[in-house]
DNA sequence: CTCTAAAATCTTGCATACAAAATTCAAAAT
DNA sequence: ATTTTGAATTTTGTATGCAAGATTTTAGAG
């Protein structure tokens, strides 16, 4: 394992960073229990900016700490990443209406150029290039529309990671066919500044994406 | 000033608990740096907990940390304010939603009992009371709807508190007699386990309230 | 008197130490 | 065999110490 604590910076946002990874990665597993001792060690550190990033990583609910036991990697049901996903449809839809009022006239063009080279096609099947399209997207509007509080909640809570990583392998819920329309509606609105089609729009998008993981859920029993 | 750590707890959490409510009371004042040792020997611990809580505090943006520099007391501008209406907006809205969703029979009795006392006024003229029952109204969907991850955010962003700290000193935005029609369609929705009316009311309520803030915003100038 | 530079002081970030709590393990009792 | 008890071990929560970094003070130059 490298070690930290070399280059010097502030190590506990540094090892959050990579614990995140960890555990995102499945490096840590669900339900497991955090070794500190072990794992200061094996990253060159001492116990005390491990638990402090673990207490930030319990504030995300990535993990879980029991007073006097310890932290515990959190399990997530497919239940609960559908409420996730709840959050994501209102945090998005909003974050698509402060996009359109704020969005300035070069953003605009620079919005109408995502998702051209899958514009026309009856088809798409090229489902790796779409969805790192659709993530560009997403960001895009994000990186616009949500600032301070807004974009801080979709970090902490990994609301959008969680999302790209249910169901599909490349991360995607619905099909490329379906979403395209719904993809060049919202750059339509937001382009427009039309702040409440923006929101509704993407609220319905998720929505969409909401429903097909409901119907998993039921197929599973 | 009492000191903690005398009882025994976990003694991060009590000096969170003790922080918050500092900084909320503006005991602590925005734009102030901590004063990490005077602080702890004030409340009679190490500097250990303090950070720790203090650390808490800053992922939940009520703190600013500089690295090498230290913790200083976060300021809010009233657009910031505004925009975490907008938030409690969309996420209220939700709780809503699911709230209708969720409710049992008995919380539907209980919702009913809501505002009885109010109902048939033509003027409302006890504010503070109503003002009492408008929270209550609120944190009992909240209780119903908002579980896990919308909670968490709810709470650690303060979401609410901020809401009831904006402008007049009962912390009702509204007047009573307008926002009564809304409560009661709101319980009324929820009753009828409504999920989508009782998001859209919740948000046109709150929407409301946001617009009012916009208005003071602009008097300002 | 104002500006700069260097020294002195204070504060932060991290490691380490240790008591108290939790867990594990083993032996005895049922 | 299973359960209980309790001693041995591990782990947690917190205090403390200290080096590196930040700030303030002082002193000297212009």
């Amino acid at each position: 394992m490298q070690k930290l604590g070399t280059s010097h910076k502030n190590l506990d946002a540094k090892v959050y960073n990579r614990l995140k990874a960890m555990i995102l990665e499945r490096k840590l597993l669900p339900g497991e229990k955090i070794p500190q001792e072990k794992l200061a060690h094996d990253l060159g550190i001492s116990r005390t900016p491990l638990v402090s990033a673990l207490k930030y990583l319990d504030k995300e609910k990535l993990v879980q700490s029991i007073p006097r036991r310890g932290f515990f990697v959190r399990l997530f049901t497919k239940q609960e990443m559908i409420s996730i996903f709840e959050l994501r449809e209102v945090l998005e839809g909003l974050a698509a209406r402060r996009a359109a009022l704020n969005i300035s006239d070069k953003e605009t063009e620079q919005l109408k150029d995502f998702f051209v080279s899958f514009q026309g096609l009856t088809d798409i099947t090229d489902i790796r290039a779409y969805a790192k399209e659709d993530r560009r997207f997403h960001h895009f509007l994000l990186e616009i529309g949500a600032k301070e509080f807004l974009k801080s909640i979709l970090e902490n809570y990994n609301i959008i990671i969680y999302s790209y990583q249910v169901i599909s392998s490349e991360g995607l819920v619905q099909s490329p066919n379906e979403s395209i329309q719904d993809h060049l509606a919202i750059i339509e609105a937001v382009s427009r500044r039309d702040g409440e089609s923006a929101e509704n729009l993407m609220r319905n998008h998720l929505k969409k994406s909401i429903a097909i993981l409901r119907k998993s859920v039921l197929e599973d029993r």
